[in-house]
DNA sequence: TATTGTTATACTCTATAACTATA
DNA sequence: TATAGTTATAGAGTATAACAATA
C-alpha cells in the first residue's frame, strides 16, 4: 500500500474556496451574488410545482429562499401571487427587470465560466464533470458503506 | 462549434456545496469545524513565519484568524506568546489538547475521504488532483488573460 | 513610519422553531 | 390535521476600518 495522497476533500474544499471566490467577484461585478443567480436561474428554466422544490434545486431551506426572495421582491425583480387553485402555493414570477438581471448575470456568468476553462479541452470537462458527479453521489445522504 | 455544455463554475460550486456539507459534518461529529480544522492542520504541519502567514494558508484574512485562534485558545487548544527576538511576532503553539483535537479531527476527516474517494482508483484520483489545479491557477488573480 | 496583530463592527448566508394561511 | 410558506431569531464565517504594540 503506497503512502495516502494529500487528501481529495481538502483540495476540494481549497479549490472550490478559490473558485468559488472569484465566481463571487464575478457575479457582484455584474450587481449579483451566488444565491441570486442560482434563484433567477432556477425560475428561468422553470418545472418547479413549488416554492420548496425551488429550494431543493438551489440547494437551500424553505426560510434561507424566503430570504432571497424577499430580496429579490424588494428589488422589483419577482413577483410573489398565490395560485388560483391552490392558494396554499406561492407562485413566483420573475418581472422585466429580473429577466433583464437574468441576463446580466448570464453574461458575467458565462465569461467566468470561459475563464475557468482556459487550456482544458472537451474530453477533459466531461472527465471533470464525471468525476465531480461521483464525488458527490459518494457523499450523499443515503451512501451505505461510508 | 458545438453548443456550451452545462458550466463547469456551477458544477463545480454544487459538488463542492454538497461535498463541503458532508465534511462539516464529518468535522463536527468530531466536536470540529472547517476553519478549525485547517488551522490546526496549518500548525501541526508548521512552516509559518507569522500569524499572516498563516492566515493566508488557511486562506482567510488576519482579522478571521484572530477570531478562530481566540476560540481555540480559550478552548484550550493553543497558546499566543509573543518572539523574544521580535515582539510583535505571535507565537502560535498548539498544546497537548490541541495536538490531541488534531489527531480526533484527523480520524473524522481520513475516514470522510476514504468515503469521498470510494470507487476511485488512484490515476482518477491523480487526474482530478490536476484539473481541480489548473481550475485554480485559471482563476487566480494575476490571471492575464480573463 | 512600517509591521504585526487585535478590536470594533457589520454583513451574508444559512438554519431551526414557531407561526399564519389555506386546504 | 396536513401542507406551503413566512416570521422570528440566531449562529457561523467572513471582511474592512481603526487601533495598539512593537520595531
Amino acid at each position: 500500500m503506497r503512502p495516502t495522497q494529500a487528501p481529495i476533500g481538502l483540495l476540494l474544499a481549497q479549490t472550490a474556496k478559490t473558485v468559488g471566490r472569484a465566481f463571487d467577484d464575478a457575479l457582484a461585478a455584474a450587481g449579483g451574488s451566488l444565491p441570486e443567480w442560482l434563484i433567477l436561474l432556477g425560475l428561468t428554466r422553470g418545472g418547479h410545482d413549488s416554492q420548496s422544490d425551488l429550494a431543493a434545486t438551489v440547494g437551500v431551506q424553505g426560510p434561507t429562499l424566503t430570504h432571497h426572495l424577499n430580496g429579490l421582491e424588494k428589488a422589483g425583480l419577482v413577483t410573489r401571487t398565490r395560485l388560483p387553485d391552490n392558494r396554499r402555493v406561492h407562485q413566483v414570477a420573475l418581472t422585466e427587470a429580473g429577466r433583464a438581471k437574468f441576463h446580466r448575470l448570464r453574461q458575467a456568468a458565462m465569461a467566468y465560466d470561459a475563464r475557468l476553462r482556459q487550456g482544458l479541452v472537451e474530453d477533459e470537462l466531461d472527465m471533470l464533470r464525471s468525476l465531480l458527479g461521483r464525488l458527490a453521489a459518494n457523499v450523499e445522504k443515503d451512501g451505505r458503506e461510508g
